[in-house]
DNA sequence: CGCTAACGTTAGTTTTAGCTAACGCGTGTA
DNA sequence: TACACGCGTTAGCTAAAACTAACGTTAGCG
């Protein structure tokens, strides 16, 4: 399991920038369908494939109240997306520690901040 | 500045599975561009330009030995990302609380779990 | 029941992203 | 200098994604 098939969707969703902005929108209040769609240039359906995508992906809530759809940010799923990504850098960070240790041990004298 | 620009290259750059693929390879070792094509069944060119999406979204250093590049995970990349992901859930978190709080305070008699 | 409002969904088009094939560039070797 | 090797780059094709326009569905009101 290199790869989790939910936190790809969730990764997915968010490489998209009018998602993002999205969530920002539903991250504080929860908001209708037809106010997140008043708030961008694009048409409604539009609106609307974007919080499908992100629903699928488990990053927001959708709630009925009447004829209305009411959206709101889901904090979890950001948690999975944060696993997988530590998940990869894990070995990286500890990589990058041995890599500065060793080049204090090899040159001091001429080997300066290399960033 | 809602959203960072460098940060939006990395999030694109990671929602392809095999850069991300990619990145765990060069996470523990140092690589050169051929032997990382030759772990996938796409072309070599096709994963230099993997490469390239990934060195410019600033989550792999590149350096050169004689004719081969050799490429290695650049751990600094992940932090921009986080920062991007907590700024937006920063809000739903917060958000998150006050509602189960609320939740609490409305009726605990006939309120069961929400989730 | 008819009517309106708020959405979701589907069909079809345009844009974007990834891939292969061919080529160009820099490095090392005889 | 000539040649081979290792990669990056470009052009062109194809598949995926985002968008608009038209239609279907459900909830509320008279």
């Amino acid at each position: 399991m290199t790869d989790d098939g939910a936190a790809d969707q969730a990764l997915r969703a968010l490489a998209e920038p009018r998602r993002r902005a999205i969530l920002r929108l539903v991250a504080h209040d929860e908001l209708a369908a037809g106010e997140i769609a008043a708030a961008f240039d694009v048409t409604r359906p539009a609106v609307s494939q974007h919080l499908t995508v992100l629903k699928n992906a488990g990053l927001l809530t959708e709630r009925r109240d009447g004829t209305r759809r009411l959206y709101r940010a889901r904090p979890e799923g950001l948690d999975q997306l944060r696993r997988l990504l530590d998940d990869i850098w894990a070995g990286a960070l500890d990589t990058a520690r041995r890599l500065v240790e060793a080049e204090r041990g090899i040159g001091e004298d001429d080997r300066v901040a290399a960033g």
